[in-house]
DNA sequence: CGGGAGTTGTGATATATATCAAAAAATACT
DNA sequence: AGTATTTTTTGATATATATCACAACTCCCG
């Protein structure tokens, strides 16, 4: 567990030092090349990863079109949250955009009965209510808005993710075809 | 308490008889007349709540027209979870459409130190998640299909609401405007 | 029981965005 | 560096759904 990864855990809920050591072999780190795919469409998603270098997305697939719901990139957390939360097969894939560095989480096997499990149990609620929270965000951010508007949130709140993720993805993820976004970015709407 | 209300509590966690006796003074019924507003815009949510009977409309407003997210009726636990969450200002609006029952549960009352805390909070996490998992289910739903598939899986999955709901309030919630879901109705599209 | 508000249906029209097609630009690969 | 592949842009056209306007129906409530 790296210093950063440490200070990453203590933004979301207040570890002491012994606590995160403690949390040593629940954690493991991997290396995904471009293009791998960490979580595919069926399989049962049983761990929360964390971000430490790189950029994942996370999508499905609807009659051969992709559909983005998220990207993660340094520094943030992400699972499947229906297959983790009902243990059955996930409809949503992730898949690494970039070489990327992701800690594994094995949550499901921190020990229930020791004297950590409230603190790591008060992490876990925290992670989820915050993954829960953002796309939630999104998706009223979808409905409250047209196009353009919403281009021009992403541009606003998320600029990260126009300079680093193609713009076809971009456009899957808020819901428009490349071709209109390429559009609205050309003021012809 | 009554025994409707306890087995509602009893499918979401085994609760014990004295359990549930204990919680008693943490939930409060009241009684909303048509119309009524029980979360305005604007206000913190610090409950959560249950309808035995009669029929609520979780909304925001987006400059003056209603979006529809969510109907709430017997049997089921609402609130406005990023308000609860993160104890701001709510933007969802939630009204009784019909006269209704609805028990508060003052969840944040309860006592930590209690013997009784670990199964309130595993009750607590449930609700969440289920409640989550709900608001996502819809916005993947309303992100897959056409208009008129989404009316047919309304009447596929929810046929209560075409039955209970105005179709002014089913076309918002399914993302279409009246005109369009009565010519999805008449089969014109 | 009758009038008025609220709800639903129908028609005509406008418009935003998808779709199809292909060129141009950027990026990756050997 | 030079070719192949992917990504972005541009253009022409089609189409689904919104919008506007108003008629028909439903159902409370006095």
């Amino acid at each position: 567990m790296t210093p950063a990864i440490k200070s990453i855990f203590k933004s979301i809920s207040p570890f002491t030092e012994e606590e995160l050591n403690f949390l040593e072999p629940y954690i493991k780190p991997v290396v995904l090349r471009k293009n791998e795919t960490l979580i595919a469409e069926g399989q049962i998603c049983k761990h929360i990863f964390l971000v430490e270098q790189g950029c994942l997305r996370n999508f499905y697939n609807n009659d051969g079109s992709d559909v983005n719901l998220n990207f993660t990139m340094e520094g943030q957390f992400f699972t499947s949250f229906e297959s983790y939360a009902n243990r059955e097969p996930s409809k949503i894939i992730i898949q690494a955009m970039e070489k990327s560095l992701v800690w594994i989480i094995n949550s499901r096997a921190f020990p229930k009965e020791h004297e950590y499990y409230t603190t790591f149990s008060t992490f876990i609620r925290r992670l989820f209510i915050r993954l829960l929270l953002t796309t939630e965000e999104h998706h009223n951010m979808m409905r409250m808005n047209t196009p353009a508007e919403r281009y021009e949130y992403i541009l606003k709140n998320k600029p990260e993710m126009i300079q680093r993720i193609p713009l076809t993805h971009v456009a899957s993820y808020i819901g428009i075809t490349r071709e209109t976004l390429s559009r609205i970015r050309s003021n012809s709407y």
